[in-house]
DNA sequence: CTGGATCCCGAGGGATACTG
DNA sequence: CAGTATCCCTCGGGATCCAG
């Protein structure tokens, strides 16, 4: 089977496989996702502890990311304390594929 | 080969998806096998030409990691000169919804 | 041709303190 | 509670040369 190759600007070959890193690649952002896509709304210190190991640095970073890549909701409640939530999109729900299949993987091959 | 993965106090992997990531993570592997798997056999130039941006350190090092892994199969000829080919291995196909999960996610997403 | 070995730099990310 | 700001440093990865 022959794919379809598509080209940036400066004429370089580029896969689809490689735009979807560009977006959800690195370390953190698949689980964040897959967090908040089967376990639901979760609040920051939630997500905390789901992440062992993240600081907060991390997290506050990557959560903006993926909310300004329309991937997550981020609701802020006007009330002291503070309160925000984070939810998972329409769009984010598009990657419940890709969240599944590497979930379906690793349960497989991790054990 | 494969980094400090995550466990929780009972030593067990806190999710599938982290497995998953600390196995084909990374700017470059699923890139590979994604490459290797649709396209068939690859020689390590033909993989440098599919991959631009890539430097020598980086190609050997990721084939040489998903080879230890066991999702790619190095096979070398013992000629003059030399030559060497990559294919994807059974444990390889194992990703294959995966991979074609994040290319339609990425032909979708990026046009 | 297919890599390995080395040197080296800078950005990514950790730790911590601070703020609304 | 939910972040920001700052300092600081490691180490990922680029460039280059070497080897079978």
């Amino acid at each position: 089977m022959t794919e379809k190759v598509q080209v940036d600007e400066n004429g370089k070959l580029k896969c689809s496989i490689e735009y979807t890193l560009n977006k959800v690649g690195g370390k953190w952002k698949l689980v964040i996702l897959w967090h908040v896509m089967v376990d639901g709304t979760k609040r920051y210190n939630e997500m905390r502890r789901l992440l062992p190991g993240i600081t907060h640095k991390m997290l506050s970073q990557q959560l903006k990311e993926l909310e300004q890549d329309g991937l997550i909701i981020r609701t802020q409640y006007n009330e002291m304390p503070p309160k925000v939530e984070y939810s998972i999109s329409e769009k984010g729900l598009t990657l419940k594929h890709v969240l599944e299949a590497m979930h379906a993987w690793g349960t497989e091959q991790g054990g």
